[in-house]
DNA sequence: CTGAAAGCGCTTACAG
DNA sequence: CTGAAAGCGCTTACAG
């Protein structure tokens, strides 16, 4: 029917909506109210689209379609580094959460850099996304203004600025960090090392104050020894090399991130010494190889699938309702003490 | 001037093209030109275009540029699973690549499922990416049809169909592994446990092939075991639980994939053995937590930055030259024998 | 119940 | 050197 048409159909060029209508013989705008399910459409005519679209194998352009509509159907998430398995059990998490809720995740990292963490912001913001997580690499978001000018629903997630007017989503950083250290002084550990990120990191302030809370109640505060890492492996070993070099080491080490578990474990590793005769060892951030190691690792333990969940919850009902006051929720997280921890006789 | 025409730029909306143009005083189309590099236009018209520009805060909006263009600039990345570290590295690498590039890196995971995989890659090609990278979960890509038919350049990484057409980077998984049974063999073993996991997938084909290769070649072909594991470290666990218990363990294990490397330190930890007193351990894929343990776990290093970045010049070559014949490329891998590995003095 | 028209934000021929 | 017009693939009022 109608031959002499323009035949748009070759190979490797993907039907359009106007293929499936003429194929239906309706208008594109019915054929977009039947794939939509809005609207009332004659059973006839939505059974011809139907075939029409199994025909072809129409899929509509999720992209071009977005481009009418007011509100776009993409979430993007900012974590500070895909290789640390904390953020990519996030990302996974946040995937499984996004599929089927009609939005798509586009997850970006931001290298623990302020400069492309801002950068990356600005370019999904290009993409006129709907919502933003972001695991922010310092205590304020580079990119503040860009996303209040433009009013996108934006979550903020584990290192959380203070004063922000976004929502946020937290664990129990001072709780947490105090029962370490509670349960470290009950198994006869007096001198403990506290291993740091940067404290412009709200999440290292409050793990930070926690520890020294509980130090406090246990007349320990003077013994505490912080040393400051960098956010990564790398930087983290060198920061411990340098320590390890001024000899005499406390009992015990609580890391207060990821990477810093690993820096001292190497160290302790390279020294020849023993986890935990020499050193008991205690991380912040719980992943599988701290399982599998020998002894496994005692490990505070960030309920990763909750957080991603009650974040995700959060974006739904911003997305929803724009103007409510932001929210600021938390999470508790759990402690495993594991074989890393020995118990002092003295 | 013009101060009747409709004042669009309120807050919360973010200024077109249009606006540009207006307030420059020329068209969109030639503002378009000018934000492209493209044509000749007035040094004065280039200048108020670059204020105008500057002044409204203006960027374009990288998707609906795409839609009239004829080619997307989004390359879409997809990995069997984000909270393995190996696969997050990857996705780092890319992620560092694709920057200044010209194009956005969008990258999903598998779940080390076939139909998610399909969905997936059905949904990037939703999206009218220009390229598609593909860890693929296994033998077959189950959207094959679909890529071929919209001719989308695609390169697969890692566990690679033999025969399909596509460009693909591969490591000499045959060669490495081959070199790690001769080591073992060097150092004293001859009873030697494989944890593999499905033979439907090529690189575990190919390890396979090379660890009975080298042990023909010593002569301890029939005291090679095979152990086949899930793709995860809870199915893998399964699998040694139920090794373990059928007790009389070999002198030493060679895990073909991460999550099995876990699966067998998980296992000789809680049954209180000693790495590698008595059981020597090598793994395939080195990740950054198996040097911080007590030993150092020996590995078979897959060099990423360099898979990462042949597999991405070839994308680049693909999309200049579609036609070319497809490519394979291989790149070596490295062993590093670590504390985990005893050498057998009988 | 349905379709023509306009529009989303940009680019691409094309005519001047 | 520049702009009007048409178009990318879809959706959204609106008129019938």
């Amino acid at each position: 029917m109608a031959p002499d048409e323009p035949q748009r159909r070759s190979t490797g060029e993907r039907p359009t909506i106007h293929d499936v209508a003429r194929l239906a013989n309706v208008s594109p705008a019915t054929v977009s109210k039947v794939l939509r399910g809005l609207g009332a459409v004659k059973a006839e005519s939505v059974a011809r689209i139907h075939a029409a679209v199994r025909e072809l194998g129409f899929r509509v352009d999720p992209l071009a379609a977005n481009l009418r509509r007011s509100r776009r159907s993409i979430i993007g998430l900012v974590v500070p580094d895909f290789r640390n398995p904390f953020f990519g059990s996030m990302v996974a998490s946040f995937e499984r959460l996004a599929e089927g809720s009609g939005y798509r995740l586009v997850a970006v990292s931001s290298a623990e850099k302020v400069e492309r963490e801002a950068a990356q912001i600005e370019a999904l913001l290009d993409w006129r996304v709907a919502g933003l997580i972001v695991v922010p690499t310092e205590a304020r978001l580079a990119a503040e203004t860009s996303i209040l000018d433009q009013k996108v629903a934006t979550v903020l997630l584990d290192r959380v600025p203070d004063e922000s007017s976004f929502d946020k989503v937290n664990v129990d950083n001072i709780e947490a960090s105090a029962a370490v250290i509670r349960e470290l002084v009950a198994m006869g550990h007096k001198r403990i090392m506290i291993a740091t990120a940067t404290l412009e990191r709200t999440n290292m302030r409050d793990r930070l104050a926690g520890v020294m809370m509980a130090a406090q109640e246990a007349g320990i505060a003077d013994r505490i020894e912080v040393v400051q890492c960098g956010p990564d492996v790398g930087t983290a070993t060198e920061a411990m090399v340098a320590r390890f070099d001024k000899g005499k080491l406390p009992s015990a080490a609580f890391a207060l991130l990821g990477p810093a578990t690993m820096a001292i474990l190497r160290e302790v590793e390279r020294r020849g010494l023993v986890v935990p005769a020499d050193l008991s060892v205690v991380g912040f951030d719980d992943v599988e190889w701290m399982q599998v190691t020998h002894p496994p690792i005692a490990a505070v333990i960030q309920p990763i699938d909750q957080i991603a969940e009650a974040a995700w919850k959060q974006m739904i009902a911003r997305l929803a309702n724009p103007a409510d006051p932001p929210r600021s929720l938390e999470v508790q997280c759990q402690l495993d003490f594991r074989g890393s921890v020995a118990t002092l006789s003295s």
